[in-house]
DNA sequence: CAAATTTACTTTGCGCGCAAAATAATGGCA
DNA sequence: TGCCATTATTTTGCGCGCAAAGTAAATTTG
């Protein structure tokens, strides 16, 4: 019908990156079920895990949610008794999330997840770096120039 | 905190492919909303404009959507007069979707839409398209061997 | 040819994803 | 010091994304 390339779904590099995310969160998901989180919410763990006791703001920053994203998250990780949210005694416009002892456990349980989906997609490992280095670098040209667009 | 490399949140794949995907996905919206469209329902109708008068079968396999998410899109763009879904004669469990007048037309406001984001993205045209291979790459791996899994 | 299976599609329920508006506390500055 | 802009977070509303269950029609099979 259409007869203009560009406009051929196959040619669509958002289509492709679109079904290869969800396809690989799919993945995730019977993993994940395991440990009683979303993929959303073990994003959230990771970062965490990295370094808690921090502003929500930092989590924003890190994870790359929404802030209108996050709350409800972070109140399902809590009420699962992985994190408590805190005020900060300095600036009670901050909250603080913190891990409980049973969200840093969780971490041991996690351990086996990264090398678990790599056995199952079996991607030669360069082209797994290759397409995140790109993918990075997409999703960083996008912001900058977007923070052009509006300054 | 964890000190298991691939626990950390930079050296998630998936996290790189994630942001990257909800960041050109949000690049779009601008100019999707000018059509009335999201994201999900502008592939639908990229899909269409390909090859229309089809079962919904069709549309879940090209756009890759589940089922029951293309109902309630294909119900939207059925209220905004863009396509029609019909009872199929031969075999009544089937529906054909065909498109509108306003539906086809549409395709001619949508053929600027790909330079457009190409414009603000700008991001080389050779990166593009690894980006894309290797996102296609992935997504037929988990797809294929998801498959021999369950067999 | 009736019963069992398969196929095509819809419904339900929950969890994001995000723009926009709301809330509330802090900091700047006149 | 009082007002205004800014910052941190939550709320609202809508549209996916998808597993699982439901419906209904066609096909297979004993």
């Amino acid at each position: 019908m259409t007869d203009i390339p560009a406009l051929k779904l196959k040619n669509q590099v958002c289509h492709s990156l679109y079904s290869a995310t969800n396809a690989l969160i799919r993945a995730y998901r019977p993993i994940l079920d395991q440990l009683g989180l979303t993929y959303a919410q073990y994003l959230v763990m990771l970062a965490l895990w990295d370094e808690d006791g921090v502003m929500i703001k930092s989590l924003v920053e890190r994870t790359r949610f929404d802030a209108g994203t996050l709350t409800p998250i972070l109140k399902r990780l809590e009420s699962k008794q992985l994190l408590t949210i805190v005020k900060s005694s300095n600036d009670s416009r901050q909250k603080l999330v913190v891990l409980t002892a049973a969200g840093k456990h969780l971490a041991d349980r996690a351990k086996k997840i990264p090398d678990n989906i790599k056995g199952q997609i079996n991607m030669p490992a360069q082209d797994v770096q290759q397409l995140k280095t790109l993918a990075e670098q997409l999703y960083t040209l996008i912001n900058t120039n977007i923070a052009v667009d509006t300054e």
